[in-house]
DNA sequence: TATACTGCGCGAAACGTTTCGTTCATTGTA
DNA sequence: TACAATGAACGAAACGTTTCGCGCAGTATA
């Protein structure tokens, strides 16, 4: 039903050849450029990208395959890869691993099946076997946030560990000894921090009990469940450091509610800094995620995969991060 | 590089024609049958969607077009509507407006151009204009959560008027007669609970004083900014309810904070269940809408249409909510 | 035994592009 | 004036499928 290259063919007497090329930037004598703009006009002709991807074997498509699409974390991430991707005319192939590993692995089959230009993964798995076929296809790939162990991928990602260790002397200079830290386990993000954390109190010459270290999953539930727990520990944590924003939400909330006030009972240092920290009193002091940077010299370094211009080896790109101030933080 | 079809005919000596016919599940001798398994099996063969969507005109692919990717509802709806769809061989082309009607409609344009079998929406307009093009091109449409005024299309949604009329009875009940509202104001939703509030206050014989009325936009600046300004009223109200999932939030973020508990100082009536808010004491009343109902019949309409099944009239398909009881509404 | 039907297989065309190698006209150079 | 160089257009092949209509067995019907 729609318009082809035919009937602009048809239209101008002109070889389908050339108009091919008008369409795809080429050089075409002044007097055919107008009237193909006017078939193309009368027409409304569009170009067939699947006929176009058929011989080109380019989609104009990216797979996103994120650990999980629920995540606020994944949501602000795909805006911003999202952005990125439609200013170069790319389009967005997103499938949810519902932080399941099996089937992360079946979906990266099936983007291979729908013959994606390029793959960006947030992934759920710690080591990089479930990607091969991928990368046996030749298909780019490259990781957000969270790096993988084995196999070398590119990735774009802040530094964990490090920002983690600077923020910490936020607590540390104003005199705090006894310091929890709240953090998910099992991804790659939330052991870097708790590492930073741990490197950050052994270089202080601190101890953290056992008590003062809950590791359980990344969740609003463990932020509640473990600042409940730490306020009722008898010898309480004076600071606390929370890895992630499901986690320091739950942990406000279960503070707020156990009738603990901040920063007079107990001091706060965040992770992931959310528009809606700001509004609240005491301000957080929170470690702040560039989101957008990472999104973007994801797709940045995608598309130079792609097209070929990025040949080098896998390359882990660190972006830094920044502590966002607050007076969550009580000098004792 | 992959295998085709042309490899198997090789291999197998059959023509084109029959494996064809075979991959598509049609009827094929069983010795012929072996014979092609082997051989795709040897040369891990796959077939190439792109190439066959050139000539059956479809891709298996469904454009979402959402009003802001960001949202913690929208990661819920994809989730379950990526789930369905999964199920039945589709894949999600999701594009996000941003929650600016521009985009949104240069993004019908673009899911069109990629030639999806039909689309999903979570608008950010209230007029229908902005489909039209997808409309015109055939393309089935299906919306979810938000209705549109002028044109008629598929939408599943929740009753949102009654579902709030029912749920003030359980203020009403309690003999509340204070009682305030925050509630976006923007989208059909906000304005659909808004209306069945002010029914339910109307019918009980009660008056919403102005200054009760906090309508704003659908985010947790709302909800905290409402909830502070509420409590500072003079006169304050003994309960509050409050149209979303965000409002909620920053509506209890700022209570805690303004040293207000519930259900002493002031009994809530939320919207969106949210599974945190099960950790909660005290566990707030709570609208909670069928998500995952919702993501599903609106892929099984969708798909229905895309198939050619139902043919009838655009439906809209009101889905029934549950009241989550809680203990944070006092009896007055 | 002749006829009609059924079940499978086949060749060829079609889907709407891009691209390769060639031709043709024009311009510049000797 | 002859010849090379340049620029633009062209025809045809290719991309990997599906599908249409026909042919050919083998089986059932009269």
């Amino acid at each position: 039903m729609p318009a082809t290259i035919v009937d602009i063919k048809k239209k101008t007497g002109l070889s389908l050849a050339t108009i091919s090329k008008y369409l795809n930037g080429g050089n075409v004598l002044p007097e055919n450029k107008v009237k193909i703009e006017a078939a193309i006009k009368e027409l409304h002709y569009e170009v067939n990208e699947i006929a176009r991807g058929l011989v080109t074997n380019k989609t104009r498509t990216v797979g996103i395959l994120v650990f999980s699409i629920e995540s606020p974390f994944t949501g602000m991430i795909l805006h911003h890869v999202g952005a990125a991707l439609r200013k170069s005319g790319y389009g967005m192939l997103i499938v949810d691993s519902c932080d399941d590993e099996a089937i992360e692995a079946k979906n990266v089959k099936y983007l291979i099946s729908k013959k994606v230009d390029g793959i960006i993964v947030l992934p759920v798995a710690s080591k990089g076997d479930f990607l091969a076929p991928a990368k046996n296809a030749g298909i780019p790939i490259v990781l957000i946030d969270r790096s993988l162990s084995d196999i070398q991928y590119d990735c774009v990602r802040i530094d964990n560990r490090k920002s983690t260790y600077h923020a910490m002397k936020e607590l540390i200079s104003r005199n705090h000894k006894k310091i929890a830290i709240i953090a998910s386990e099992r991804e790659y993000t939330g052991r870097e921090r708790y590492n930073g954390f741990m490197e950050a109190m052994r270089d202080a010459g601190l101890d953290v009990p056992v008590e003062y270290q809950v590791r359980a999953t990344h969740s609003i539930a463990t932020g509640y469940n473990g600042m409940k727990k730490l306020m009722t520990l008898k010898d309480r944590p004076t600071g606390v450091f929370m890895s992630n924003y499901e986690i320091t939400l739950g942990a406000m909330l279960a503070m707020n509610e156990a009738g603990f006030k901040c920063p007079d009972d107990v001091s706060l240092l965040g992770f992931d800094d959310q528009l809606f920290f700001h509004l609240l009193q005491p301000q957080i002091y929170m470690v702040e995620q560039p989101m957008k940077a990472m999104g973007e010299r994801a797709v940045e370094l995608l598309l130079g995969r792609i097209s070929g211009v990025v040949v080098e080896d896998p390359v882990e790109i660190a972006l830094g991060t920044r502590l966002q101030k607050g007076n969550s933080i009580r000098t004792l």
